[in-house]
DNA sequence: TTAGTTTTGGTCATACTGACCATAACTAGA
DNA sequence: TCTAGTTATGGTCAGTATGACCAAAACTAA
């Protein structure tokens, strides 16, 4: 236990450690009942502390690169994705997340699409679950992807992010369907089309989309602009 | 220029350093026109790099305290203020922030009431500014502020910031003036007041204020609690 | 006593929201 | 081919919040 090759005096006058994790959402159909649910890539722990639990993809921050692309290159190296959306989430530094030494985590969560997160790699140490029924994590993860789901939910009452989890093209159950995965609760159909409607960033195609069981539904696009982080903000 | 004593090879070795800082904001009759506005402390750089330049508050995160912990002690150490609210902003981490060297910066804001801050230590280092009139920062610290200025308007607009710039008893008015001030508009009267009585958290006490000129304003108190980082959250 | 100013309570038109109803348009199966 | 089932889509209606504005109340200063 607490293997380490510095004794106490030595880690404590280290310098607290830094590195970049990733929460990266993608809806993925639910087993059960087929609708859209919100899953998460996770890695499995090959070192102690928190030996064989799982944990948030994540590394040390390298020394040429900003925190954001940090973020997206482990992104990138632990589920080959590349995000349609990545913001920061927040700077996790508590003094006892890990048992072995002091680290500070910047936290950055991110939107991958459908088409790109059915690609995404799985293997041994890298599997995806259920946002809401993870079992325990290692270090503060558990709490840190609550956070994030948090984050989430607010974001998209807001406005511009539910698209992310999207392709290019959809329909407004869709969107609708997205916003009741996230936010846990049914909505009606047709007050929710009437507020999309609204919302000038969302056009009408000509298209509809063909082969489903009932009135094909017509397709729309999403023409906003992301976020409003200081890394990358256009209009307060 | 660039001076340091290590040279370039033995830089781009060394992990980047971890630096917390802080917005501090507080209100203060304006010279003018004697209404409140927002000010904030700032203290003169005495080292390169830009040495001379002012700068936000801050400094080293120690090894034993936490990120908020670090915040707060250095609000201390410069203003000898308490922050009556205080709150993560952002990690600042990019790659020419420094041109000596590689630092992230986690930065806090924070609100002092103004019984606080008047106490505050000013000296020919420290030294407080306008938020709307400040010169050219050291580093990408103007930036800082904008982003903190941004922060601060809308979690006004939200809900429970505004009463930790004023004191425990206040008048509407009173509130409605933080409100202009940092929204920097006028607000009709009439129906801020209409809405500040519909909030529960804001409760009316017996007491009126004397001493003005005019009809004495009924004194109200805030009821309500801080905020929803995961550091300190109570109900999402 | 009066003028001036702020506090406080009120109206009115408009906008948005949630609950709900009705029709259109398509598929699947009889 | 017809009919039932389901989703897509458009609409109404009451309740609530918002901004513009009016008016009386209450105090000070002169």
């Amino acid at each position: 236990m607490y293997s380490s090759s510095a004794n106490v005096s030595e880690r404590q006058a280290a310098p607290p450690s830094l590195a970049i994790s990733t929460v990266i959402f993608a809806l993925r159909p639910s087993e059960s009942s087929g609708r859209p649910t919100l899953w998460l890539p996770l890695v499995r722990r090959i070192r102690e502390p928190f030996k064989g639990l799982w944990a948030l993809p994540g590394g040390p921050l390298s020394h040429a690169e900003s925190l954001q692309d940090a973020a997206s290159r482990n992104l990138r190296e632990t589920t080959g994705l590349a995000p349609s959306y990545l913001e920061q989430l927040y700077a996790f530094g508590g003094l006892h997340r890990s048992p072995t030494q002091r680290v500070v985590s910047i936290v950055y969560w991110a939107l991958v699409q459908p088409t790109e997160a059915a690609l995404a790699d799985e293997s041994e140490n890298v599997r995806w679950f259920r946002a809401d029924r993870l079992g325990e994590l290692a270090f503060d993860h558990n709490a840190i992807v609550d956070y994030a789901l948090w984050r989430l939910r607010n974001k998209l009452a807001y406005g511009s992010v539910a698209y992310h989890l999207l392709g290019e093209y959809f329909t407004l159950a869709q969107v609708r369907e997205v916003y009741e995965a996230v936010l846990d609760r049914e909505l009606d159909p047709a007050n929710f089309r009437r507020q999309l409607k609204s919302t000038p960033e969302i056009e009408e195609t000509g298209e509809y989309l063909q082969g489903g069981k009932h009135r094909p539904p017509r397709l729309y696009r999403f023409t906003g602009r992301p976020g409003l982080d200081p890394d990358n903000r256009s209009t307060p």
